[in-house]
DNA sequence: GGCACAATACCGACCGGTTGGTATGTGAGT
DNA sequence: ACTCACATACCAACCGGTCGGTATTGTGCC
């Protein structure tokens, strides 16, 4: 088990520094294309660190994997859509918040793990279920809103909150999917602007 | 002008043969963690074989987007569901084969060409185009039937036939990331279940 | 039809560079 | 004296790609 370092220079310790690399490296590339070698450059550490700090590659993997769902877990924790006091309108918030998250450079607004996972789901299975905890851990903090929602609408539906929640998660990797085609992000922001729809849909009260 | 191998040559020319096995350990494996070498085992056929029909590995890839767009269109024409005669009929049968289709191994049913966008849309622009030609020309084929669905409706909505059609494949590419997560097939079919509810409730008159 | 011949389809040994991984060393903090 | 964080040097296996060669084919001429 690596633990934080005591002498930390300027730019942090070099397995931090490695994660960060991993992070980004492997959003633009992809985790088979993203050497060791490539790792340690962009961190500007020797393999040396490297292999004291993660066992393996592997590892690597999976403790990017963790990572990703800390930062982003936080990030999520802070965002301005808590502050609606309707269930619904902070999950509708939340949507607007992801939509808005789409922006700029493809490498710096798509998902680590659900990249990943297209790559590795069947040869890394370790990698696999770190990247699983984090999308469905992410998924599982917007269900208490969604069943507060249906409560408060008072409607009865044949479907879950837990069913939406993953549902959402599932449009919001596939318009990344579509927006790495496409090298467009309103491609993107299309798919969610039917999720938002279908959401305002499924809260209508008089059907 | 093919001609079968020498070792088996019941199974065809080694240039399918190649892009057969492209489709299938590509989907298991991904693009960069294939090897050329992993592919001629497979496809039984010598390293000199596929340089001698694909100039390198990146015009394999190319060509097994290529390759992919033709049997995937092939299939999805000769589909039952253009046998209904009302187009949103037609266009929910759509989402209820799609659904169908998901059933047994994950590499089986899963996107070639959105599996590869995720890792090469970076590093090689030219698979990239090839894989968005198959994801928005096979969208393209949904556009006449959710047109005529909005005009026999006689709604007026604020989204276009061509999103949506671009949608509900976001859908489908996200669902199989989900799938993969958790190796489960229910996963990616529930989503299918909310694309459908969403198709249904965008084309209700009365609300 | 038979034959020469040029394309084409395929083979497999080989190459230089890169890969993930290891063994060992060093130097600061406790 | 000892641990920990990191560096250096190195390796065997594997990578994508090359190349000289052979087998099989369609074709034009007789």
């Amino acid at each position: 088990m690596p633990r934080p370092t005591k002498l930390t220079p300027e730019h942090g310790d070099a397995r931090t520094r490695l994660l960060q690399s991993a992070r980004d490296l492997i959003r633009s590339q992809g985790y088979a294309a993203t050497s060791v070698g490539d790792l340690c450059r962009a961190a500007g550490v020797t393999k040396g660190a490297f292999f004291h700090h993660f066992e393996n590659k592997e590892a690597l993997g999976v403790a990017a994997a963790v990572y990703w769902a800390e930062t982003t877990s936080e990030l999520f924790a802070n965002a301005p859509y808590h502050r609606h006091d309707d269930p619904l309108d902070r999950f509708l918030a939340y949507i607007d918040f992801r939509k808005q998250i789409i922006d700029g450079d493809l490498a710096r607004f798509t998902c680590l793990v659900g990249t990943m996972t297209q790559e590795i789901y069947g040869s890394h299975p370790a990698i696999r279920d770190a990247c699983a905890a984090s999308i469905f851990g992410h998924a599982a903090t917007l269900e208490p809103d969604i069943e507060a929602a249906i409560a408060s609408r008072g409607i009865t539906p044949d479907w879950s909150a837990e069913s939406l929640a993953i549902h959402t998660q599932a449009v919001l990797q596939g318009a990344f999917i579509l927006a790495k085609a496409t090298g467009n992000t309103e491609t993107a922001k299309d798919s969610v602007d039917h999720l938002k729809r279908y959401v305002e849909l499924l809260f209508k009260t008089n059907h």
